[in-house]
DNA sequence: TTTATTTATATCGTTCACGATGCAAAGATA
DNA sequence: TATCTTTGCATCGTGAACGATATAAATAAA
């Protein structure tokens, strides 16, 4: 009649994975507001940042996402003025996702976040030294299932 | 002109945490649509087979989520007839939550799910031997932001 | 060149997350 | 006791995520 041990909270990844992700969301939230985007409206803009003029595939899968939640998300930001969206002229079925100046000037007035975030982040197990091993965890993580799923 | 290293998508820990949870529930989703429960209500789920009759607040708390986000999910699993709904006894303000038997019975076909799911998780990164080292590494990160937000 | 298939994006419906706010019960203070 | 504050939960609105489906353009096959 005991509790299976492997259905306790305590012993799972996801649980922790999620719980993580939620929380330091939670921490971009007031450094993110600020400049009025999202966390995931942030994600787009550092993927344009480091390359403008990009379809929405390659954006939505540099995220790891599906055109149905990138596009809803880029009409948002087109709204707001940080993006523009115009047809391929190679390609007719694209849609080309370009920066505004709005969105281009954002860039400097946000890269004190990563920094600002670093703190609220800061803890004993996350160090120089720690780092890379966590990254490459998880990027062996995030392969695997990114793969697994086709 | 360069590019602000820090903004770089490669070098955040939030967005590999953020891919990592995505994916992992995904690989979760064709295992618990197979038991008729979402991801969020699986975590419910296991917090109730862990301890029944629990007051919304001490769910919520485990789970590191609001009251909004959990009052909804609950009445979900409530008219799915996984869990019940009452007033508390003792303070009239609480809602107990009880699993129903047919909730009950729901541990013993999830129970192979954890196995199914390490399969799908499998990846050089992650063996018994690393996997204690980056739980901690996660339950620090969550202590840490978790008792900053208050 | 038709016809069939694939590809790129969009639309729709449902379920989270979560900030803001509301409300009633409980507890504290006057 | 009457008032004030806190606590527990719920409601509302918005923005993701994502499965399922639709549509048009591009490509392949017949």
């Amino acid at each position: 009649m005991g509790m299976q041990e492997q259905l306790k909270l305590n012993n799972q990844l996801c649980f922790r994975l999620y719980t993580a992700s939620r929380l330091i969301t939670q921490a971009y939230h007031p450094l993110l507001s600020g400049i009025g985007l999202t966390y995931p409206q942030y994600l787009v803009m550092m993927v344009l940042w480091e390359q403008d003029a990009q379809p929405v595939n390659d954006i939505a899968k540099k995220l790891y996402l599906e055109t149905n939640t990138v596009t809803p998300l880029l009409k948002r930001m087109e709204a707001e003025g940080f993006i523009s969206r115009s047809k391929g002229k190679a390609d007719a079925r694209q849609v080309i996702v370009n920066l505004t100046p709005k969105g281009r000037e954002l860039e400097s007035q946000a890269s004190c976040i990563p920094f600002q975030l670093g703190e609220a982040v800061a803890c004993r197990s996350i160090t120089p030294e720690t780092a890379p091993g966590l990254y490459g965890t998880l990027d062996d993580l995030i392969h695997t299932l990114s793969s697994a799923g086709r």
